[in-house]
DNA sequence: ACAGGTGTATAACAGCGTTATGACGCTGTT
DNA sequence: AACAGCGTCATAACGCTGTTATACACCTGT
């Protein structure tokens, strides 16, 4: 598997008709990916859901890595939805409880599509590393929504102390330590919940005014 | 891919001459599995390394999932070898200062020793899940160790307030999200040891007296 | 000395990602 | 209108993977 970086290019200039058989094609790979596991991503049978041949996705993505690729970033943007939508029944910016249901949108997702958190985070499909544009594009969506948060929060007087990148930083180490340990079974806690709670005010606390 | 949970029975009751046959092997794979990445780590490579052919790793280990265990529980053991030889150089138990050697020592690990890592908590070997009596004999140790510092520093008062194992937990889950987020790129703070330093102080900071 | 079992190597199988080959359709040019 | 050129697709093949069946060697107990 080579580097999808030239399987890429086109991704970001052209948009013809080629672009919805893409995403057309990802989807089946994202539902393949949910329901089997990375093991159960083979061309073969993404071809097969296609309804093509495995040229389909050379053509297409370049080959698998270029395919892994926009599943990586398919996987963000749906952790990114997630953290978004449970942002909704939330008080407006500048409660840091606001950073609380962020960190457990993370878990939930973490815990609710295991494979797909293990694609982008545990090397979960064999020799396959993301682009390093799409590993920054996709840094840069997740981390800097975050930012923005924690920066409300500095704003508003809500929390005190440290840069917003640092405190950011901060959260995301914490609700990501526990999400990963927890994915791979390392963290068993009498109470899960209650420890999620805890753990993620952890470090707001100490930026508590 | 099949459980290597009935591979795994022979290795905790039998201590004969194939015993030491085992290590060889688990010896030959970690260096390739450190060198190459987990995408290097096959049967036929193996077993040329170590002078056989791939039925070897059969009749040792029943396949390549009880190898794949056995690799697993190497990594937790030099994972713990780290962290303990960290501590040689600390003061005497009952000193905060230990949890935070013993994070500095996960880190190192987790970023100079990234294919075990990979391994031993990011589904890095296709389609392997370690056994629950490995996994489980692994994180107690691992953990165990973690909480009797953490209970050193309660029983001294160098650490107040919550559990030993729920602070121990809180420790775990920074230090892992530190490390594993840095491993996948994700974590570009301009002075890093400098966040790290930072980051594994917040849950002790917590407890301070 | 001989039968039985254990361990090993060889070879084969199905599956994988990848690549070469040839056929097809579309586009721009002559 | 006919042609050349390009991109796309399916088929088949290559080398690799983990796994399994088969056959041969060796070692042990009678």
């Amino acid at each position: 598997m080579t580097t999808p970086e030239a399987a890429l290019q086109p991704l970001a200039t052209t948009f013809e008709d080629g672009d919805e058989r893409r995403r057309a094609v990802v989807e089946s790979a994202a539902r393949l990916l949910a329901e089997e596991g990375p093991h159960g991503l083979s061309l073969r049978r993404i071809a097969a859901e296609a309804g093509g041949s495995t040229q389909l996705v050379y053509t297409l993505f370049g080959g698998k890595a270029g395919l892994a690729d926009a599943l990586y970033a398919e996987g963000f943007g749906r952790l990114s939805a997630a953290c978004r939508a449970a942002l909704a029944t939330c008080p407006p910016p500048g409660d840091p409880e606001r950073l609380v249901a962020i960190g457990r949108a993370y878990r939930t997702f973490a815990l609710s599509e295991p494979a797909f958190f293990a694609v982008m985070f545990g090397k979960a499909i064999p020799d396959f590393t993301p682009t390093t544009s799409t590993s920054g594009r996709c840094r840069a969506n997740t981390f800097g929504s975050l930012v923005a948060e924690v920066q409300a929060c500095l704003d508003a007087g809500t929390l005190v102390g440290g840069s917003a990148e640092e405190l950011a930083r901060l959260c995301w180490v914490t609700v990501h330590g526990l999400s990963a340990l927890e994915s791979a079974g390392m963290l068993r806690a009498e109470d899960p919940d209650a420890f999620v709670e805890a753990a993620l005010r952890t470090p707001l606390d100490a930026h508590r005014p």
